[in-house]
RNA sequence: GGACAGGUGGGUGAGUUGGCUGAAACCACAUCCCUGCUAAGGAUGCGUAGGAGUAAUCCUACCGAGAGUUCGAAUCUCUCCCUGUCCGCCA
């Protein structure tokens, strides 16, 4: 959630910024009238409420003097109903402006370029060269005719379109990069956590994917539960509703899980192939850091991905997100993209966000620092898709005669 | 899933004939004093959120969540959630 006393504050600042992701201002004019609004109701309830406190506390005095009750109690009567309209009154602003507020995009940061899509986002570096083949490379799926890595067909049958089955060495490449992955980033100081596929909607609305975003969800009939889009959800709830002291702080930590999406806004693309799946392996990163720490750690954390994708000898380039691009709850994103011979392109396989304050002010995570308690700055990154990074480990290596060979760092994993 | 017992501040734990209890006491923690050495003693402070005020301070809400009864609820009623124990089931 954006900060509504910032807003009140600082209006056309905040409204300039949220420009880059195409916000309309009108919404944000409602959003402080709102706010304002609110404050005033409060008051006019608080008052009410320290009245009604006061008088109540007559009532022993006056039955121990013997004073006659029936006018005072009338007179609270009367005052209680006013108390429950004035409760009423101002439940409905706060319903309003809540479901506005929980519905605004976190703010970019200023070094996030304008922009309305992909095209408009900056390249930031390119780590090593794409390799050179002396044969036509194959696309994964015509790899996979010589492999039989990947069924496709039976990923069909036993659930529906995009999801697919591993067989052979391709389901113990899929097991040898989540260990590896974990392995590297445990190295680069982010501790392991183990944690649900499942989680409530509490900890969605606490990072941001409710309630816009429901629609991209799995949710269990019958039941205040979601399959998790992405580690992000359970890693960074962890510390919902919960104060960490300063020496707790930087929190980095890694994990594995199974990520489910709908998506629901890709009809027809990326059909074809493992590139887009409803159910995906992801090792994630998530850091829970001060303000102060936060533009650190981010850069820890696209170095942390970016170098383990070149320990896997795997070219990729960062790209840094414009405006129109950003998600939801993201101030500023990397992503990383890495080359696949047989599409010819670089496509997506990590994005590293840090979101501020944003999650933590929704989450209610802070620190304590001194008396006052803060909000931390919570950052994610995928350290990776790995499914996608099975499709260029294909890809990368494979030879002329259509076998794969197996990356260095991940030979003492495939024993 | 069934039966019973519970859910109070960082922890332990008082608080049921509803009313100076937002919450005793103890522990932990922080600062200071004393003392001096890996101990002891003393003083003070120590929940969260929002609002008013330069500040001292004051007001409101919160004792698992929500609703209700009442002038007034941690204390009574209802619903839900969770924890423990026993039973059932199961990797």
């Amino acid at each position: 959630m954006i900060d509504i006393k910032a807003l009140q504050n600082n209006f056309d600042e905040i409204a300039n910024k949220l420009q880059k992701k195409k916000i309309d201002e009108s919404l944000l004019q409602n959003l402080k009238e709102l706010s304002l609004e609110l404050k005033e109701k409060k008051a006019i309830l608080e008052t009410l409420q320290a009245e009604q406190n006061a008088k109540s506390k007559l009532f022993p005095v006056y039955q121990k003097e013997g004073k006659d009750i029936a006018s005072l109690k009338a007179e609270l009567n009367e005052n209680k109903q006013k108390i429950s309209i004035a409760q009423e009154i101002m439940r409905e602003v706060e319903e309003k402006l809540s479901a506005i507020a929980m519905g605004v995009p976190n703010i970019p940061d200023e070094s996030v370029p304008l922009g309305v899509d992909e095209e408009d986002n900056q390249e930031l570096k390119k780590v090593l060269d794409i390799p050179t083949f002396d044969f036509e490379p194959k696309e994964h799926w015509d790899l996979d005719a010589d492999q039989a890595w990947i069924d496709f067909e039976r990923g069909v049958k036993l659930s529906k379109s995009r999801f697919s089955v591993l067989k052979n060495d391709g389901a113990r490449l899929e097991r040898a990069l989540s260990n590896y992955m974990l392995d590297f980033n445990r190295s680069r100081g982010f501790e392991e956590v183990s944690v649900p596929f499942i989680t409530n909607e509490e900890s969605l609305k606490g990072t941001g994917q409710l309630p816009k975003f429901g629609d991209d969800l799995f949710k269990i009939e019958g039941e205040n539960l979601y399959l998790i889009p992405t580690a992000e959800v359970p890693v960074t709830n962890l510390f919902r509703d919960e104060i960490l002291t300063a020496d707790e702080l930087p929190i980095k930590l890694t994990a594995y899980t199974a990520c489910f999406r709908k998506e629901a806004g890709s009809a027809g693309r990326d059909t074809r192939g493992m590139i887009r799946q409803h159910q995906f392996g992801k090792v994630e990163l998530v850091s829970i850091t001060t303000p102060e720490d936060s533009d650190k750690i981010f850069d820890e954390m696209v170095s942390c991905a970016s170098d383990l994708l070149k320990s896997l000898g795997l070219a990729h380039k960062l790209v840094l997100l414009c405006g129109g691009d950003l998600g939801f709850s993201a101030a500023k994103t990397v992503d990383i993209e890495v080359w696949l011979p047989g599409q010819n392109r670089y496509r997506e396989i990590s994005s590293i966000s840090n979101t501020r304050d944003f999650q933590a002010r929704r989450a209610k995570i802070r620190y304590k620092e001194g008396k006052k308690n803060i909000l931390v700055h919570t950052l994610n990154g995928s350290s990776l898709a790995v499914g996608r990074t099975l499709i260029a480990i294909m890809e990368n290596y494979q030879k002329s005669d259509g076998t794969i060979e197996i990356p260095e760092v991940l030979k003492e994993y495939m024993r």
